[in-house]
DNA sequence: AAAGCTTGTTACGGTACCGTTTCATGGTGA
DNA sequence: TCACCATGAAACGGTACCGTAACAAGCTTT
């Protein structure tokens, strides 16, 4: 089920996928911000910010600025945990649905237009 | 010589390495950043500030800025085009293809490391 | 050589991120 | 009940990005 990419590979396939992502998505979303909302829609649930700080290697803060900034965007959003109502659980939202699958869709078709030609020499 | 993903092994290929490239590398460089630096790696040269503006859908001052910092990471130089002195020439560092081929062993590595279990459900 | 175009840089005001610290609120254990 | 701990948010000063506009320096054209 792993895949097995050469270097070319891999590096043209972020190559691409980056500039891609940057003509459609734009630049609103930090490397952070991506990952913080790839993991609450990869990773199974519930999110909350302390368990997003510890397994991103961040401080809560930036899980709280990330979450104010893609909540504006309607990307993820808030709930109070009713068991313990000092934990907030972070819900994944219809947009942010389409967003992550819209990203998907990218890294594929990326990857199919994989050239021939080896791009990459350094 | 493409490659065909399904969407659970792109996300979690983009998962994993996003992950991995904010372990390793840091939050010290920007979505565009990251593209401009792939394009100067990747992309056959020369590059010049104008073509990397045009090539990346950006203003001028975006590549300059871009430049100013990721020289001072030593990732890329500026030399001024001897036969057309307007032009600045973007350079290749032994420092940026390190880092260009770390990001390639983070990317190799996740997608060998995929899961056998569909771990994409949005 | 003087006007005009091209190139890359700098300046400006605004916005958003960063890490650290402080805080309000809610649960927990003696 | 009353310290005490845990959680997430807000405040603070600093830094770096953004887009637009203005700019200096170098070709080019007549």
């Amino acid at each position: 089920m792993s895949i097995d990419l050469r270097p070319s590979q891999a590096l043209g396939l972020w190559h691409a996928a980056t500039l891609e992502h940057l003509r459609i998505i734009g630049p609103d979303l930090t490397i952070r911000q991506m990952a913080i909302l790839l993991h609450i829609y990869l990773a199974p649930p519930p999110h909350t910010v302390r368990g997003l700080a510890a397994r991103l290697g961040v401080t809560k803060p930036v899980i709280t600025r990330a979450l104010d900034t893609m909540g504006a965007m309607s990307l993820v959003k808030r709930v109070r945990d009713d068991r313990d109502k000092r934990n907030v659980i972070i819900k994944r939202t219809v947009e942010g649905a389409l967003f992550v699958e819209k990203l998907g869709d990218i890294i594929i078709a990326e990857g199919r237009k994989l050239p021939d030609r080896d791009g990459a020499r350094a």
